[in-house]
DNA sequence: AATTTGCGAAACCAAAAGGTTGCGCGTATA
DNA sequence: TATACGCGCAACCTTTTGGTTTCGCAAATT
């Protein structure tokens, strides 16, 4: 099963968990807790987390903590970095046109 | 079927229509050419893509046009904002040690 | 030593996704 | 007017997804 970042952030779920353990490590069932499931469902999505590389664990005693993988997150940025730059673009260009607009007004 | 921009992101062919449609408006037909799939393959795709408003048409006699809703793509980037934040954070606390470091040296 | 707790993994299931094929409806072209 | 073209839509099929249940293992607790 060949997973990717943007399979992993598709399911709410999966997002709400990486913004929980953005902050601090968690274990499954603490994770768990936060939501309306079973550990089992979240064991599944970390699972799918870890198999991206989006996320890192810990083993302490018998608890596992998980832990986002920030720079993971940085490949949505730089995916997003090619329509960032054609709407920085049209903002320039209204701009511009305001600027005419304006100074047309003088 | 609820849609969300998560979602539609998530498939690798949508992610290229999207990249594809961003710089000019394109008919389906002529985007499907761009791919190993078929018009009705592609029809889909977009029809998803219209669901959650990341993309618009526009008719022109017997051809429609598709083309990118490009603000709608930046609710991926206010997303990210709270992860850039963190990665941020991280970027300067390592400055701040290495500037540390660098002024024990003196 | 016996029991409880935290966990991943496997088996199973319903629902959804992604694709294909065939259709009908307009618009262009002959 | 007949034919070709571009398109969306519905039906259908296979694969994937997200969830539950059950299990076994290892670490903690009694």
């Amino acid at each position: 099963m060949r997973r990717d970042i943007f399979q992993a952030i598709a399911d709410p779920t999966r997002r709400a968990i990486i913004a929980l353990i953005a902050l601090q490590a968690m274990t499954p069932n603490a994770i768990a807790n936060n939501f309306d499931t079973t550990r089992q469902a979240v064991s599944k999505h970390l699972r799918i987390l870890t198999e991206c590389e989006l996320v890192k664990q810990e083993q302490k005693g018998r608890e596992i903590y998980y832990s986002l993988e920030i720079d993971k997150m940085k490949e949505i940025d730089k995916w997003l970095e090619q329509f960032r730059k054609i709407w920085e673009t049209r903002f320039d260009q209204l701009d511009n046109l305001l600027a005419t607009i304006k100074k047309q007004k003088k």
